[in-house]
DNA sequence: TTTAAATAGGACTAAAATGGTCCTCAATTG
DNA sequence: CAATTGAGGACCATTTTAGTCCTATTTAAA
């Protein structure tokens, strides 16, 4: 179903929360409350979001994340890649030693046109998009062909 | 990583085999010695296709699979769908119930977008396109972004 | 200076999904 | 009627994922 992981779905809840109030520096215990999510399932998704400098953190008593920067500069696919690793559908797409199927396997450029095509849609929806209200939204729905798009001249 | 499964994988394998002599009948054991994944998992991989109306198939003596349509006609999106279930890249997005979160999750809608986009990219590219050398698709490879994309007017 | 509150990092366990195999039945051809 | 081939589904083993917990480390405040 190309399902993304249920972490990644928690952390665009997290992030959601975040960034209505951006700045503001937020405890994990805090974030658990209020979004329901297990407190050390918060803190697994907050540290893997710190290392992919999505957010910021501070340590010690009164410290907790914030955003590294605005929503608007935050992408889904940025969220995606720091906790699920690359985005790419096939595995002979990251590996680049090639599949050891004998005969008929060239078709990884092929594949590599759609992970583009994944990332880019991805790549265009940010934090800030998430959070406006869904209505506005909604008029982008109609959407995107490569045949339509006639990129190379 | 956005990852499909391997049987899906597989399945563009075998599809490409078969795109290439279209119209043939093969039997699920000449596909498995050509590509080299086993008999049974070939056997699964079938079925599913024939299910979701890719293949059509023969039994008895003589029997096997064949192409339901032309490679132009067959997506990248159908063979997904055929193995995976609905291209959804949140639990929520399928089941229209809603997610249990209490408080932030109004963010359903944009998944939607986001949903669409990575359909339509997956739409867009056939089983012809797989088996085409791998140069003639390399200038396709700038890609969509859907701010834009001025849909809306 | 001590204590409490907070993150960092990683090990570990349990549960779920996936991959892969096998068995029995049904259909078709010679 | 026998041989060949697909249909359908049950089943197990493996891998992946989710979730928890433990032990540092850092910082602010008492």
């Amino acid at each position: 179903m190309l399902r993304l992981s249920k972490l990644t779905d928690y952390a665009t809840v997290i992030l959601s929360f975040m960034a209505k109030d951006n700045e503001r520096i937020c405890a994990a215990m805090e974030i658990s409350t209020v979004t329901g999510i297990a407190l050390p399932t918060v803190s697994k998704i907050l540290k893997a979001l710190v290392n992919a400098h999505v957010l910021v953190s501070t340590r010690g008593t009164k410290g907790g994340y914030a955003l590294a920067t605005t929503p608007e500069n935050i992408t889904v696919a940025t969220i995606i890649i720091a906790l699920e690793g690359p985005i790419a559908v096939t595995e002979c797409s990251i590996s680049q030693q090639g599949c050891e199927q004998a005969a008929g396997c060239n078709i990884s450029g092929h594949w590599n046109v759609i992970n583009r095509a994944i990332y880019n849609a991805l790549e265009s929806v940010t934090l800030a998009d998430m959070i406006k209200p869904q209505e506005t939204l909604i008029p982008v729905a109609s959407l995107y062909r490569i045949e339509n798009h006639n990129v190379s001249q």
